[in-house]
DNA sequence: AGCGTTTACTTTAACGATGACTTTTGATTA
DNA sequence: TAATCAAAAGTCATCGTTAAAGTAAACGCT
């Protein structure tokens, strides 16, 4: 025999000698039960200090109230930046979250997922890991009627709802911004190609490239991961290979951090004799020296967008089509791709 | 009448002409069952793609996997550090977190606790917040045989276990370091006196003034926040109440930071004009110019203990007395307390 | 043969709450 | 007056899994 000490529903209706559907009624608030015993039940659950035991509501109920989310890493300003959003939208709408981390791997990634969905997590919240090319996962969750929105990185399969940044327009930007200051062999440490975030930057990349009249060859993309290490091998790599550049517009932030590092080593000023550029504003972005001229993405608000589209969808779950949201990226000009034109005249 | 098109076990019992009972002993590889039987029985769960429902699981069994952890703040280096340990070890070990955030607000703080006990969680992680004072629901939770673990900021009442840093020793040592480089009007922006850290840090400032044979007038403990905006202020009014000091501890490396722009800002530079030295290493700190002297936490080995000794607790769950562990934080030498005197001696 | 022990299952009851349906009572209406 | 209806409960079944106890057959041992 199994006893506990805790208390129950079941307790509260022996006490008051009603049952124990009243009491569960009552403490809803259900109309069905009368004002003066809604009274009663919620008095005495008071002072026995009831509290409802969420997991058996959520197997009879059939709803957990937790939102999973599987991120790539914990401690990226960025991620650590959305899940505040995501917090703050959850805690608002009495949801809570269960966090998992795949640490850009892919088996783990899978793993997480299956987790979240065998604690019946009610939907998935999820940024695919650099690894991630496989796509099945995601269809079988769909399948077991879990809403999924995914952000920042999302997979290329477009049948998924998501939030993303306009990260072609504001790759863009950077890369304009970059030669009207002057810079005219600027060189993209590019990410990997296979995620989408990566590719939609390079594309902004050659976009300006383009507009400006450049070709093929005034241009080059160097892939590289996503980490200071990354970028620090990337950067030595092009001096290499691209000796000429004056400036690099990177993937991110880390790389960018990477490059200073390189610079500092072979004697290169930033920005008088290379340009940089970064992406996502880390935190330390505007701490560095010079401060990194970067595109700002807001971080909260994607986090908090990502969750009002997922509680839509557990508001109808009848199958209604994805939706892609893109949330605006913005250039912080700041002092690692100043004009150079304006250096060399004054300087001289 | 509810339908359900997921596989459970009584669907690979009926299958396979057994008990569910069975099936769910053989999926444990419960010795009652025979190794074929055990076979069959996770061939046939391998084919229709069974998971287990955990809720289902939890439920039962009065064991959820889950630990819960509440943190102040999210976006906190320090903590994002901390979360990557407990990750760490909580995977190894199988369980999932639920992570909850007070935003530094102890009402918020109590309601998550409740919400995590709600969710029937094996045991709790906790770092309280700023206001945190009253220590009564800690007592409830125990009263719940929940146990928790207190990590870094921990409650006055020292009956609980729990994993911090030796903040007052790490303090001594800064300081001392600070009267090794010269500076002898040494002040201190020391956070909330109410918060353990900053009492203890507090406490080994003035160790070592008194090992240096210095009296209660010759240090001064300015009280303020922990975020760069307190810090900020906090300098301004000291530069008011004590215009002679010539360098600052500070209780954390964002009120550093604050110290940094204020100084900017007056046209004092560090280290020449005024020392800094902070706490927590912050992955800013050593991108800063000058680069901040500071203390090194372990961020992620406290997480990493915090679990460690929530998982021994949940192993023997007759009660046990607290356990208090220390680990070592370590002072990081870079530029911003630079010996004054050499500085003098060489300037002229 | 008789008795205890294994082996391999099955049966029965939870775990705590909720959804769907039914019943009771009294008031309202045709 | 009988039929109708709404309010305020109650009953029953179930969510998917597991703990505890029960059972039947086979085995071993004196």
């Amino acid at each position: 025999m199994r006893k506990s000490s805790q208390v129950t529903q079941s307790k509260i209706a022996k006490l008051l000698g009603i049952s124990t559907v009243t009491v569960s009624k009552a403490l809803r608030n259900h109309p069905d039960i009368s004002p003066e015993t809604i009274q009663r039940v919620k008095r005495l659950a008071n002072e026995l200090g009831y509290t409802p035991d969420l997991i058996a509501r959520a197997l009879s109920s059939r709803r957990s109230n937790i939102i999973g989310v599987v991120l790539p890493e914990i401690d990226h300003t960025f991620f650590a930046g959305v899940m505040k959003g995501i917090y703050s939208v959850a805690e608002e709408n009495h949801y809570q979250i269960v966090l998992t981390v795949s640490r850009e791997d892919d088996q783990r990634e899978v793993e997480n997922l299956q987790t979240l969905a065998a604690m019946r997590v009610d939907g998935i919240l999820i940024s695919i890991s650099q690894k991630t090319q496989d796509v099945q996962i995601f269809r079988k969750i769909r399948e077991r009627k879990i809403p999924v929105v995914f952000f920042d990185r999302i997979p290329d399969d477009n049948g998924f709802s998501s939030v993303v940044v306009n990260d072609r327009e504001a790759a863009f930007q950077a890369v304009q911004y970059a030669l009207d200051q002057g810079f005219t062999r600027i060189v993209h440490l590019g990410g990997l190609q296979h995620i989408s975030i990566a590719r939609d930057r390079a594309a902004g990349y050659w976009d300006a490239l383009h507009a400006a009249g450049m070709k093929e060859n005034d241009g080059c993309v160097i892939p590289c991961g996503f980490s200071e290490e990354d970028g620090y091998l990337a950067f030595k790599q092009m001096m290499q290979t691209q000796p000429r550049a004056d400036a690099v517009f990177t993937v991110n932030d880390p790389v960018a951090i990477g490059v200073y590092d390189a610079a500092k080593e072979t004697g290169l000023r930033i920005p008088e004799d290379i340009g940089v550029i970064g992406f996502s504003d880390n935190i330390i972005s505007r701490y560095l020296s010079p401060p990194l001229t970067t595109i700002s993405q807001p971080a909260q608000e994607i986090g908090r967008r990502s969750v009002l589209l997922l509680l839509e969808a557990l508001q109808r779950p009848d199958r209604q089509s994805p939706r892609q949201e893109v949330v605006p990226a913005r250039l912080i000009v700041r002092e690692s791709c100043l004009s150079k034109k304006r250096m060399e005249t004054t300087g001289s």
